[in-house]
DNA sequence: CCATCTTTGTGCACGCGTTCACAAAGACAT
DNA sequence: ATGTCTTTGTGAACGCGTGCACAAAGATGG
């Protein structure tokens, strides 16, 4: 999962809570599945498993949203993908830059869901002027100068910040001062932004240590609570993890 | 941030919550840039900063470690980034194997981030012959029949699957059959996995829907509660979100 | 050795999210 | 029309995570 959200402190935006809001892309995709199988209705049970949810978190979240079920039947499933997309925001057309084409940049300009979701991707943005001008997914790179007008333009508020992790910030500030409001972050860093600015962070790095950490816990239970032999206190210990500035590492990004 | 455990109720493993140990890895990142600059303390209140959380909740979260701040002093970079280190995990190499190698997962093997923490590009793996033997990030592709055989000689525990949705619980299987226990899931599927094994999902998509959604908050409360004026019920709705088999559609993968 | 000042570690309260369990609602058959 | 059966919608309880606020610990200076 991407982690994280920046500012507003639990926004249970209209009374529909974060976590809920949170699993309805999930929902969403499980009923297109069912739709384009031409499956007319749901049980809450039936579409919990098919999102691996629990069927009475399932229902409850979709009380947020209003009475949509019919009792003895289930759900509908056209209904429901309108009213669920409705919801999100999908049913208008989101122009999207994506600021950094290295490596990853490269390969979300090429994702196919971007554009299957009202997701359209309004240009590429790079700092490299060597890239300029080069079509990446069949669009031209453009170059950094040209960021604020690109925004106002097409008129973005969803921007992807791609870039190595030193670059971020820098890119993020002229992105919220050209008027984009969300920002989705790869790069490896804590973006700073005003207030009414929402950021999503995904961080590969972050995701495999949290697995390195239950995949230790897994096999053998060494050092069982060993708060006792500690290696010398302040010396620089000779262990792994001293090779790269990690904080100037890009999120997934060309060397 | 990339969302979703499986399985394992709320495993506080030794005590240590498992928000706690998504911070970690923050923590960790934020000591490393500032054991680079040499300096050889912190009080929680700066690497809180640093790291973008409450500095209640970091000492909070450093409690469960154990007892490793001087009052009146602060933290010791150095002794920390150990003891984060070690508490992750992080001071073993760890084996990983990346499955699916188109856009995102040459994105993924290029990850600098990979190897300067603990883990390891064991072996790149695809289902196309055509890119059988063909070096990625310095790499050469193996296809997918050895991944049995690479998985065991390498004793790879972590798996990565970068393929797309259709290919992703098939190869899951192969890679849990092989006696992987950790798999980070870039496909857009809900993957099933037996007891024991640890699965993260990273969804680019899903992390796009939510910002939409808080933009569309943003941006003017059109239909206020709008529970009245909706469409036909069950004829098939004419907006968009209908174009791609949504299910289908690779993570982040060539076309 | 004592006073002061800084910063940690944590007890406590609060709120969100999850889950259970059941009453209400409606479909369907007779 | 009535009864049965399925499935929703939700009240209530519980547990985790967060943040406040403060006492204890220790450094530092006189």
């Amino acid at each position: 999962m991407a982690t994280g959200r920046t500012h507003r402190p639990a926004t249970r935006s209209r009374g529909i809570p974060e976590a809920t809001v949170a699993r309805l892309p999930l929902y969403l995709r499980a009923l297109t599945a069912l739709s384009e199988r031409s499956v007319p209705t749901v049980s809450s049970e039936e579409l919990a498993a098919a999102a691996g949810v629990n069927s009475a978190k399932l229902r409850k979240d979709f009380s947020y949203l209003g009475s949509y079920g019919t009792r003895g039947v289930g759900y509908d499933v056209e209904y429901l993908v309108y009213q669920i997309s409705r919801e999100l925001g999908l049913t208008q057309d989101w122009p999207v830059v994506i600021v950094g084409i290295g490596n990853l940049g490269a390969a979300l300009a090429n994702y196919g869901g971007f554009a299957s979701r009202g997701f359209r991707v309004a240009a590429l943005i790079d700092a490299d002027p060597g890239l300029t001008g080069k079509p990446v997914a069949g669009i031209p790179v453009q170059h950094t100068d040209e960021l604020e007008k690109i925004i106002k333009d097409n008129g973005v508020s969803i921007g992807v910040i791609a870039t190595p992790a030193g670059a971020a910030q820098q890119v993020c500030d002229r992105l919220v001062a050209a008027g984009v409001t969300s920002i989705l972050n790869f790069a490896p860093t804590v973006l700073s932004v005003p207030e009414g600015v929402d950021v999503r962070k995904v961080d590969l790095s972050i995701e495999l240590q949290i697995l390195a950490f239950h995949e230790q816990r897994k096999s053998g239970e060494e050092t069982p609570a060993g708060d006792g032999a500690v290696p010398a206190a302040v010396t620089p210990r000779d262990d792994s993890a001293d090779q790269g500035p990690d904080g100037d590492v890009p999120a997934v990004m060309p060397a």
